[in-house]
DNA sequence: TACAAATTAGAATATTAATACTATAATAAT
DNA sequence: ATTATTATAGTATTAATATTCTAATTTGTA
């Protein structure tokens, strides 16, 4: 368990157990033991489990969706937004734990809520901007500015929620069948804002694609 | 704190305790000493505090909803649709704070799990059967089978979810804020499935419509 | 090699929570 | 009025948890 890359590896089995167990429900002894390492090792490295949390919050799950959502490339053809939307699924999957408990999580941390929050707002805009270029390039109707940010963040909510309402519905159901549902979903809501030419390609890629 | 209705009002103390300090968060001690009651008392009523939120969600909130949703009656005028949609708002935010922490209360209950399941589905059919008369009166566009299930299930997920999302966004929003701006993301995703003339009345409506 | 800094283990402490148990008090029933 | 039942308080026990502290060990480096 030597080298700099011990703060890493606490990160990375905190997030498998907190995905299996539920964060609230995991204790710093279960982590360090699940790393065969000592608490004050443990304590050592981080302050508590908070910090651990914030950490993953920051370093992973915000990285990971501001690579996927800020980077505007390849999204503009209707199989990029096909594969946009199975990469949000994908991630809200592979950090679960932390949507499915995000209400308690933020509020328990102020730390958190502050990070959070300034995020939250950060997103919103480059997603309003995201629907206003599906617009501009005719994929989308042409829609007002309140109502682009209202589609936009209503489509937010949906994706990082929807599969914690489903996870609890379908209990064994695995993370390409929860993605794929994930899509469906939100294809559902954003269909009737779609131009028919752009859904009429929807269909046809929908057909043969294959979810991985 | 004699009479018969003290369980009654151990559930009445809980909702209000779980709403301010989120349910993960209060122990046993911590309601006993809110009611003014010993430990060893509030243990003679309920078993635990599993027990109070199972109680609390059989004997309130699914019987609050059943009373909503199951009752079709004055559901198939805009203005109905409209009270329809404010009253499950209020609904949730009367009891958030099981919504905003549902997954990990059901989760961590074994029973409430179950009954959770069971409702879920007959919840879901009542809705699907609800779209089926809006569109069978002309207020909805027609749709196929699994559009209608599909439809339904979104506006339930987001109805339930949305107000928790809001909270962590908007910090001291109130009930009536809360509900509108509910009422106002849920149309957004409708509006596109409601016939023409459903929307000019829908429209005409929300102008002088005040919420309470 | 020797020294300083970083890392680790493990015990000690304090807090908290859940729940069981016992003993009264109040109420209802006969 | 006496007895049984229900309701209540208060204490004790147990377990878990977070966190701190100290001492040892490892690692890097001059």
């Amino acid at each position: 368990m030597a080298g700099p890359d011990t703060k890493e590896k606490i990160l990375e089995v905190s997030i498998e157990l907190f995905n299996t167990e539920m964060a609230t429900n995991v204790s710093t002894i279960q982590i360090a033991h699940a790393l065969d390492m000592s608490v004050g090792n443990l304590y050592y490295h981080y302050r508590n489990k908070e910090h651990i949390i914030r950490e993953i919050y920051r370093d992973r799950i915000a990285a990971e969706i501001d690579a996927l959502v800020m980077n505007k490339d390849d999204r503009l053809s209707e199989s990029g937004i096909i594969r946009y939307f199975n990469g949000l699924a994908q991630l809200i999957y592979k950090y679960r734990f932390f949507y499915t408990e995000m209400y308690a999580l933020v509020r328990n941390d102020p730390d958190l809520h502050v990070i959070f929050h300034k995020r939250a707002r950060a997103v919103a805009r480059v997603l309003a901007e995201q629907v206003g270029t599906w617009i501009a390039v005719g994929i989308m109707r042409p829609a007002s500015e309140g109502g682009i940010e209202a589609l936009s963040e209503i489509c937010w909510m949906h994706v990082t929620g929807w599969m914690s309402y489903r996870m609890l519905a379908e209990e064994g159901a695995g993370p390409q069948a929860l993605a794929r549902d994930s899509f469906r979903s939100i294809f559902h809501i954003l269909r009737p804002y779609f131009t028919d030419t752009a859904n009429e390609r929807f269909g046809k890629l929908l057909e043969f694609m294959e979810f991985e």
